[in-house]
DNA sequence: TTAAATAAGATATTATTAATCATATTAGTA
DNA sequence: TACTAATATGATTAATAATATCTTATTTAA
């Protein structure tokens, strides 16, 4: 029951796209120093998050990733759903795996609303919010 | 961000024994069976239960585990803690690992509210209500 | 053409979760 | 007492997931 620490480090990096000036490309290489993350592992993170359309990222020289969306409608539950995919707490609540009881379960349902309320929470502040505090140490 | 299946076993242990016969020792093989569990490993998982004071466990001949808690006020969050720990959404969140910005950092604050939230619907219904309904398939 | 940047896939490492094994202990009962 | 049915415990293994690195390719501006 933890964030991933890739999910931790997509979130940085978001932050640190917000502050930067609108439409700059920012270097990863300095995102992974100024954090002191692991560079290689934070660019697949990166291409995660462009896959998922949350960043675009441009390669050669001058190139670098910035946000493709707007502060205001981003939030850390785009982000989750981005790196470790839809949420299910339990495999019953995930896509795959069907339950004969799921109907009648009470113990799904529970699972049901936690999840619907940990999507609400990580949905009710955007980034441009986020972007305000100081998010820096590793 | 899921619960380990030992979780749910635990759970399942724990309704099966608010629905049998108030203070009856319960067969923990039988379980297993009933659920299709590893044996073994469910045993396990009934010491973690025994030591943190929510099942009583009698060996020998006529052993077997029953509940040491009422099921009034026993609550999925309480397993929870039980099996996996106190929950930690992120190591900031846990008591072990100090950050220098934890008092100023949002995305912090949000974890922090959103673990409140999920405890909080943990808790909301418990086991005596859980074991009403139907928690029977695999 | 070169240097600076990301992309991609394969691989390795580490940590966690899940399961099993072997053995010990307990207690009722014949 | 000896036997049997039960859980306890610690060591070990197996499986899976998370984290990190290596290598090579591709892109682009200068
Ligand atoms: S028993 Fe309930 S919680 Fe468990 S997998 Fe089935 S529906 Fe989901
Ligand atoms: S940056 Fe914020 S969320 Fe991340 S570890 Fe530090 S206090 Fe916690």
């Amino acid at each position: 029951m933890q964030l991933t620490r890739q999910t931790e480090y997509a979130i940085r990096t978001l932050i640190e796209l917000v502050r930067a000036p609108e439409g700059v490309m920012v270097n990863s290489k300095a995102i992974a120093e100024k954090h002191n993350l692991p560079e290689k592992f934070l660019n697949k993170t990166i291409q995660i998050l462009a896959r998922a359309g949350l960043v675009e990222t441009r390669r050669g020289m001058q190139g670098g990733i910035r946000l493709a969306v707007s502060p205001d409608s981003l939030k850390i539950a785009d982000v989750l759903a981005a790196i470790e995919g839809k949420l299910a707490l339990n495999p019953c609540l995930g896509g795959d795996y069907h339950c004969e009881n799921q109907y009648l379960c009470p113990v799904r349902k529970v699972l049901q609303r936690t999840q619907e309320a940990i999507l609400a929470e990580l949905s009710k502040e955007t980034f441009a919010d986020l972007a305000k505090g100081e998010v820096t140490c590793e």
